[in-house]
RNA sequence: GCGCCCGUAGCUCAGUGGAUAGAGUAUUGGCCUCCGAAGCCAAGGGUCGCGCGUUCGACUCGCGCCGGGCGCGCCA
């Protein structure tokens, strides 16, 4: 229900508690209120009575039938009455008025409707998809582009001021691996010649970077641009050219997933700032590192990890995780209070390892940072057998592949729709639940895939909107003016309750770091449209006019709230399908 | 072996300690002279992995098992 009538609803029964002598000295109790899953059990249901129960020493039933008797007593306003039920629950029924509220709130409040204002919440950061530049963008990093870019969208509709980063690890082994992996290519080798290097990338997009590197092409990525030398002895040159080629194509891909990032942040930047160096200092002033064994390590078991930590390995070199950590003080220094790393879980073992870091350093940062969202990985299951993502043996089913798959082609159209099938049902699980992506199935039956169940539901009310006049954008005003009186059957009633609970299931999916929230609720939306939409008695267009008028801003209102639903998970809501 | 996560309908998955555990899909049967049938209505389908506890009340919380995933590098 809406906020509004939710405080007024608490606030009679606060006024009840009262009435009766069951409010206990000094704590207020809090007043929960849920939806009863069966009709009969009324429009809210409310535990109270239980709740103090236990603390009063009182029955539960006589507790609630007397605040049953109290509510009945006053004089009818938001709950139109109240019952008393099983070991005693107080079931509520509201009055129409107050279950029709929302559809004039969010015809007035348009797109801003179960929107915190801008800025009235702190800057936060989502860090998420950051993958390596060893090759593209696979399945997985579809998962986190729109578990992250939803979780980010969230966050701006709940008032924060969000910064989407990928934090690209160009520095490392894994770098130096595909240079070599390229250099190999340029030479004319093959994965299983004599002489292709042991650890070396196998799939044929490091062919294909060799021969662009070979013929001297130049390539750009979001904030560089690199030519390549073409001397295959330059294994430098290799690196920043194959570097480069790889940060593009993982561009294009994200743009064709309508995923955005506000920033890039480099780890080899951390090295040229000296920022590596600053926190190693930091942690060595601070008496937290020792050296053993021509290795410099971290005291981390004293903040909870299991094992001390290597920083400075016997050769010099330092391990990943002090640049990550180097990473994690400069977002602290740049002013996020918070942050939300989104990843897979099978990086769940560095988590304590970057928070004992960051609380080892003394730098004031708080002792849960940052905050972390794991998922899954996913399966990818095609003819009948799983494929197993390597990057090494080349074998996965890229973002691309994918998007292009469920969308029945490479053209923009087809893009586009597939854009909107991967990221729905990406985000319809939970984050920590593997799950099964069956490619054969998205190919062969992309209608059923659930977005268009919701697509349709807001193209059809375009639709009779558009009959009742195709200037209908224009004349919002007169909708949300319009009387909802005439709004009484059923199914009416059920649909504005749903919809008015857009604000609490905004605030729940953030709170909880859970997109999926919203991707059920938007199902379970055009679920109560869609039956409503079939029940020939409910017609719009040849309704009496003040009954067809509240009709309208009805589907009005269910349009507007689709819409701003689809638009934080990152689908489009088209108007003709 | 230790740590984290998961186990709910044939399959894919929801389920802030509340009442008779839900949806999609699949199967079966209905609904377009009427605003978009990419839709609606109905039926069948369950030992919520197992056991013991806490509680007025447990799919939900605790402990122990069983099964699966991931992590336990001077790799990232």
């Amino acid at each position: 229900m809406l906020p509004a009538v939710k405080q007024e609803i608490v606030a009679a029964i606060a006024a009840a508690l009262a009435r009766v002598g069951a409010l206990p000295a000094g704590a207020a109790p809090a007043i929960a209120l849920e939806r009863p899953k069966v009709a009969a059990h009324g429009d809210l249901s409310c535990n109270i009575a239980m709740q103090l129960a236990r603390t009063l020493k009182k029955n539960p039933r006589e507790l609630a039938a007397a605040i049953v008797a109290d509510l009945n007593a006053q004089p009818r306003g938001t709950i139109d009455a109240a019952e008393l039920a099983g070991p005693g629950f107080i079931n509520l029924r509201l009055a129409r008025a107050a279950k029709l509220r929302a559809v004039t709130e969010i015809l007035a409040r348009g797109d801003d409707f179960g929107r915190a204002a801008p800025g009235s919440a702190g800057a936060l950061m989502v860090e998420f998809v950051s993958a390596n530049p060893t090759g593209p963008l696979h399945v997985g990093h579809g998962r986190q582009g729109a578990l992250g870019d939803a979780l980010a969208a969230l966050f701006e509709a709940r008032g924060h001021a969000v910064t989407r980063e990928f934090y690209y690890n160009d520095a490392g082994a894994q770098i130096a691996n595909l240079a070599v992996s390229v250099q190999a290519r340029c030479r004319g080798l093959a994965p299983g010649d004599p002489g292709w290097p042991e650890a070396a990338y196998n799939g044929d997009y490091i062919a294909d970077i060799a021969a662009d590197f070979l013929a001297r092409k130049t390539v750009r990525a979001a904030d560089i641009e690199v030519a390549a030398s073409g001397d295959a002895d330059d294994l430098d040159s290799i690196r920043r050219f194959a570097v480069a080629y790889l940060r593009h194509e993982q561009d294009i891909d994200l743009r064709t997933f309508g995923v955005r990032f506000d920033n890039y942040y480099l780890e080899s930047s951390l090295y040229a700032d000296g920022k590596v160096e600053e926190a190693v200092a930091a942690l060595a002033a601070a008496g937290k590192t020792y050296e053993e064994g021509g290795a410099l390590w971290l005291r981390s078991t004293e903040y909870g990890d299991d094992k001390d930590r290597v920083m400075r390995k016997s050769d010099g070199s330092y391990t990943y995780f002090v640049p990550d950590v180097a990473y994690h003080i400069a977002k602290w220094r740049r002013g996020f209070a918070r942050v939300v790393n989104v990843q897979g879980s099978d990086h769940h073992g560095t988590i304590a390892r970057v928070r004992a870091g960051l609380q080892a350093a003394g730098l004031g940062v708080p002792a849960g940072y940052p905050d972390y969202l794991l998922h899954k990985m996913v399966t990818v299951m095609k003819g009948g057998a799983e494929v197993k993502i390597s990057k090494r043996a080349g074998s996965y089913v890229t973002l691309r592949d994918l998007i292009e798959m469920a969308g029945g082609g490479a053209g923009a159209a087809e893009l586009a729709r597939g854009r909107d099938a991967v990221r729905f049902f990406l985000i319809s699980r939970k984050a920590d639940t593997e799950f099964v992506f069956d490619v054969d199935l998205a190919l062969k039956t992309t209608d059923e895939n659930p977005v268009y169940y919701v697509q349709y539901a807001h193209a059809r009310i375009a639709s009779v909107l558009r009959a009742w006049d195709p200037q209908w954008a224009a004349r919002r005003g007169v909708l949300g003016a319009a009387d909802l009186s005439p709004l009484a059957h059923e199914r009416e009633l059920a649909l504005a309750q749903a919809l008015a609970e857009f604000p609490e299931v905004v605030a729940g999916a953030a709170r909880d770091l859970a997109p999926h929230d919203l991707a059920f609720y938007v199902r379970d939306i055009a679920a109560a449209f869609h039956a409503l939409y079939n029940e020939r008695e409910l017609r719009v267009l040849a309704a009496a006019e003040e009954v067809k008028m509240a009709r309208l801003a009805l589907y009005a209102a269910t349009a507007q709230v689709v819409r701003s639903a689809l638009a934080i998970l990152g689908v489009s809501a088209p108007e003709q399908m």
